[in-house]
DNA sequence: GTGGTCTAGACCACA
DNA sequence: GTGGTCTAGACCACG
């Protein structure tokens, strides 16, 4: 995985290991890789893959057991508000920014449309 | 200004000035306040707005005049240019996330038409 | 080293440690010492070094590991372009120079030759 | 004339006239324009051509004679001194700056040999 | 320990 | 007055 050097690759892992768990790629309560070996997986530090884990599990997003592993939340409400989350995130950020570039809702919808056909 | 604390300031002042000049609420070739003015206005740092400006003066959306002042580009491409970059630059970003937390084309015009009803 | 004092610091120390990469007395690839250090070694302040590496980062001779250091590039070709540019800059700037104090070719070529004989 | 912005304009103004003395297209004695005309001639401000001029009279280039005007020096010693030096000066930066990059004294003179050719 | 950013305050060259 | 550079010292995020 490439990542963006402006912004710290923890987030980074955070951000793609959400997008797998809002896709179910990382399904409900499923059990996740040790954070060793996740490290090795994403090509980082440990630490920095610990920091990314830790603040998943603040978020809820993982739960840890003790001696036995990490796992995905199995509360199917957490991923759906995530989700939501993310969505919302995405599409503020968006037109916010079309607007401080002085671009119309139509303009706006019409830019959207014509990216989506490539 | 409000600053978010996660982005360097220097890099939030340089957007808000692209803003300004894709939108055209600093004009093709228009003098712009200098150093010492910017900083105060932005509440910042004199150092943290000349490297805003230095930076935006790479990027040739400002050129300086030695011991004159800093101007916008009178280049009326490099304006044109800069627009459809940060234009392409949020929907790619934004078409990118939908699609990462599994949204289809169709999902992803939806939620844009509704949030621009809001 | 002795700087200069009509030029800024952050310059002569980029080219101190340009000639160092196209000589070779900084490898390929090579980790360079910390900014710390490296401002110890020139003996300036350590925002003037940051200044110099992140421009040398900006043009490509050096490139930073998040946390871990600097590095001179592993790009060969970029090596090779540097050397080249400021070998054509140097002869450029030498000729030119000569040529505008009325010096023919011929008076060139022997005022360097005995030049270098010294 | 096209100035580069990395180095003080007046430094370049001086230059350009101390060649215009060296090769004669200001011939020794020689009345010069006036400092008015001068900063037209060359598009810049007044003081900037100020500055230029009494350097160049503090260096012995020039002299005034108040109310009447500025002239080359009419000592011929001070003006072949002159091209000498700046001969020099030439040679020695080219000279350093080509062996700090690695190239030995063949490797220079070719490389001049070459650069005279075209 | 690494690089990156920010502030405060000073000095300089240029116009 | 303008922009540019430099120092000193602090704080932060990252690994």
């Amino acid at each position: 995985m490439k990542f963006n050097p402006t912004v710290p690759i923890y987030l980074q892992i955070m951000e793609s290991i959400k997008k797998d768990v809002v896709t179910g790629s990382l399904a409900r309560g499923e059990r996740v890789d040790s954070v060793r070996a996740l490290s090795e997986k994403f090509d980082v530090n440990l630490n920095t893959m610990q920091r990314a884990c830790s603040e998943l599990e603040r978020e809820g997003v993982l739960f840890t057991q003790r001696g036995v592993g990490s796992f995905v939340t199995d509360d199917d409400s957490v991923i759906k508000t995530l989700k939501q989350e993310m969505c919302n995130n995405l599409v503020n950020e968006f037109i916010d920014g079309m607007r401080g570039i002085g671009l119309s809702n139509k303009e706006i919808l019409d830019t959207v449309g014509k990216a989506l056909q490539k």
